[in-house]
DNA sequence: CGGGCGGGCGTTACGTTATAGCGTATCTGT
DNA sequence: ACAGATACGCTATAACGTAACGCCCGCCCG
């Protein structure tokens, strides 16, 4: 498997974080350091990272942590919608879009190089809603996710 | 929260395990005694229930078991079929459809009786395959997974 | 200004979920 | 009977996640 990351240029991450941080500011939620540094590494990671791995990185940066450190900044993260998680795998992406708000979140998830993709397809919503409210359920969240291939690596393996 | 399990009668019990067999045998796979229990214990719970819990159960039947034991017998049914994963819940419910062949599956989650609803809606599989068609993703697994509250439970709430 | 309050964090300890790896037994087809 | 495949027992360990307690610091109110 290619493994790629797909590392954003720096200059985008710059942007990423600071959007983050205005879009903090305008509700008044605290951006710390710990907090902006586990969000800045999810979005170096490019891919989906676990809660451990970031753990790893995180002492490797600043010589400190617990497993409860990380999971708070985590939650955090996904109360100000700044990150995703994802279920299958156990493991944290970053918000691909540009608002700055929670918003429910579909993923297709190549098992091949581990790249996911962040999609907002409202045919699913509608379709979810309809299912839903026809026998009386209150959506509070819903989780989509694809597993396949991508077509990348469908047409590596092809050729 | 309710928690009520709903215990489905001996005799639909012993139906399903019947069909299952005669699915099993069908195929040339061989439904053990370990498998034949475990998928006993996930349909007698009614409500989708951890590898741990089976592996408890397990042991108080038969007085042995292990982690991978059950595990094994986990990955085995999973394959033939006879159960889904809620990855939300890392929980297995027994499948709920009379069709003895995988299938895609959607689950409705009730956060307050933590009962689990499986359904299979066309408008979502077409939704999903349009989005997945539309960038060249060859699906292997779709998972979706709706959380929020049952019908019944809301009324609860509300009265 | 000082005292109370709440949020953020450090830390210990533990609980839960899942897999690797290896040896043995059992089954299947020839 | 024999070879190969499948199933299982077992040990150990990896990977993921949380409870609970106490400290510190900034903020608000009297
Ligand atoms: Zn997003
Ligand atoms: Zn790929
Ligand atoms: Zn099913
Ligand atoms: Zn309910």
């Amino acid at each position: 498997m290619p493994a790629l990351a797909h590392h954003a240029p720096a200059a985008e991450l710059a942007d990423r974080l600071t959007r983050a941080e205005a879009a903090c500011a305008q509700r008044g939620a605290r951006l710390t350091d710990i907090r902006r540094t586990v969000l800045e590494l999810i979005l170096q990671a490019g891919e989906p990272i676990g809660a451990y791995a970031l753990l790893d990185r995180l002492k490797d940066k600043s010589g400190q942590g617990k497993p409860p450190t990380v999971y708070r900044a985590l939650d955090f993260l996904l109360a100000q919608g700044l990150i995703h998680r994802v279920e299958r795998l156990n493991a944290f992406v970053g918000c691909h879009e540009e608002a700055d708000h929670p918003h429910p979140v579909q993923f297709l998830i190549c098992g091949e190089c581990g790249n996911v993709a962040e999609f907002e397809d409202q045919a699913i919503g509608t379709a979810v809603a309809t299912i839903a409210s026809r026998s009386g359920f209150v959506v509070k969240r819903s989780i989509v996710e694809v597993e396949g291939v991508c077509a990348e690596c469908a047409t590596l393996a092809a050729g």
